[in-house]
RNA sequence: GUGGGUGUAGCUCAGCUGGUAGAGCGCUGGAUUGUGGUUCCAGUGGCCGAGGGUUCGAAUCCCUCCACCCACCCCA
């Protein structure tokens, strides 16, 4: 193919999700919407699009993710937006925005949709990429922690996917994790220089990444690092207490990770992560976590704790195994003009009726070559000796009998040999 | 932002140390009338990522870009 200009193509680090394929997003996204609904969640659909100022109180002005990584652009009045980068902000901002605190209950929300992100490509990560995810907001209660836990586990189960790993981790709260981060810094002070240059710089702009390290030779200086399980305060060890309590009850495994991080300032006590083999370099799946302090950092007046996840849908559904795509029910080939009429009748009632039905022009060779390779499971000859005897020529394609069936015996016919 | 790898037909790739392109799959048509899959035959298809250089001659050697992939940073 020539063109005459250069030719234009999807953006970096998108993609166009082509069928069959596409089936496999849509099957993940029903399962999650079937537990969703089992467990009282409702569907929030929030703007792709948010004032930046947003992201940087919520997520963190500090993050990478608001630094560097950040669709943003200045609107023609000015004002900076933002293509938002994960959807928990925007989630709170309309709870605050439509006081939903004051409905009954703990308000449990969901959604799914693309997220953007200004990184370099690479397998699994895209700059639009997509989550599904979930709030609780309004309870700090341990069981609602284990609860979201238990639904997202059940969500990836029925989703298809095996061999994961769930892992917790409490990052403590606003009194105890900043004295932790100060020990942190001052543990890693003597000890900085032998660490690798990535973890130097660490050691003084974000001390917690340094347990996030993967070099091997840094793993006995930071394994002598203070541990922050060991360093919350009592109201954050009861609560990660009684949340393990509860996943214990719900025979729930899990592994205690108390080097696990988090990329997003709003994270408070419970964190937690799903990891999963044959991802590449990026393993996790979901992450999510409590955020007991976010609303009032975005100028809520009631207090409104929360927890959530959100799933990388991307990575979801290149993990489960691929879905045979349906099956096309029925071709229909009607030889000559006015069989395509009366065709084109017959595949509208049929359609009604829920069969998937393709009318297919040309000789009848060919349209019997393009049924076999659409994967039909039947293919209807009409021509004028069918329309005016009234019965067709139903051909199963899979044994290539045919035999003659009235216009009404068609649908019953297809719905039979379905299973 | 940094590093590595790869760019040849719609797809997967071959093309050694320079002589202006091949295979398999796919797609189209045919093996006579209204019967597919297997088989056989034929055909379609490429400015060899782009630009420059060396050379009588470049897909092949050199340089510069670009794109994609993977990894780092960071993160779901």
């Amino acid at each position: 193919m020539v063109f005459p200009t250069t030719l234009i193509k999807a953006v970096k680090g998108t993609r166009d999700l082509l069928p069959p394929f596409t089936e496999n997003w849509n099957a993940v996204e029903r399962e999650a919407r079937a537990v969703f609904r089992a467990y009282n969640y409702g569907e929030i659909r929030t703007p792709i699009l948010e004032e930046t100022q947003l992201f940087a109180r919520g997520v963190g002005a500090d993050t990478d993710i608001v630094n560097k990584e950040m669709y943003t652009f200045d609107d023609r009045d000015g004002s900076s937006l933002t293509l938002r980068p994960e959807n928990t902000a925007s989630v709170i901002r309309a709870y605050i925005e439509h006081r939903l605190d004051q409905r009954p209950g703990v308000q449990k929300l969901y959604y799914i949709g693309p997220m953007f992100r200004r990184e370099r490509p690479q397998a699994g990560r895209y700059r639009q990429f997509y989550q599904i995810g979930a709030e609780a907001i309004g309870s700090e209660s341990p069981a609602v922690d284990a609860e979201v836990i238990e639904m997202v586990i059940e969500i990836l189960g029925r989703a298809g996917l095996t061999g994961f790993e769930l892992l917790i981790n409490s990052v403590g709260d606003h009194n105890c994790r900043p004295q932790y981060v100060e020990k942190l810094r001052t543990a890693l002070e003597p000890v900085a220089a032998s660490l690798c240059g990535d973890c130097q710089r660490r050691a003084v702009t974000n001390p917690l990444r340094v347990l996030d390290c993967k070099v091997e030779a840094d793993q006995p200086i930071i394994d002598k690092l203070p541990n922050i399980l060991d360093h919350l305060c009592d109201a954050c060890r009861t609560h990660f207490d009684a949340v393990k309590r509860h996943l214990d009850d719900r025979g729930l495994e899990y592994t205690v990770r108390p080097r696990m991080v988090r990329g997003l300032d709003y994270y408070m006590r419970t964190t937690f992560e799903v990891v999963h083999g044959g991802l590449g370099a990026q393993n996790s799946v979901l992450g999510g976590g409590r955020y007991d302090g976010l609303a009032e950092s975005l100028g809520s007046k009631v207090h409104s704790p929360g927890i959530g996840f959100s799933i990388g849908e991307d990575r979801l559904v290149m993990s489960v195994a691929a879905r045979e795509s349906s099956a096309l029910d029925l071709c229909i080939a009607p030889l000559g003009e006015p069989a395509l009429r009366h065709a084109a009748l017959l595949a509208r009632d049929l359609r009604r009726g829920g069969a998937s039905v393709e009318i297919a022009e040309g000789k009848l060779k060919r349209i019997l070559e393009l049924a076999n390779k659409l994967g039909a499971r039947f293919t209807l000859i009409v021509g004028d000796n069918e329309i005016n005897a009234g019965r067709y020529a139903l051909k199963e394609m899979a044994t290539g009998r045919q035999e003659e069936v009235t216009r009404d015996e068609i649908a019953p016919k297809l719905g039979a040999a379905r299973n």
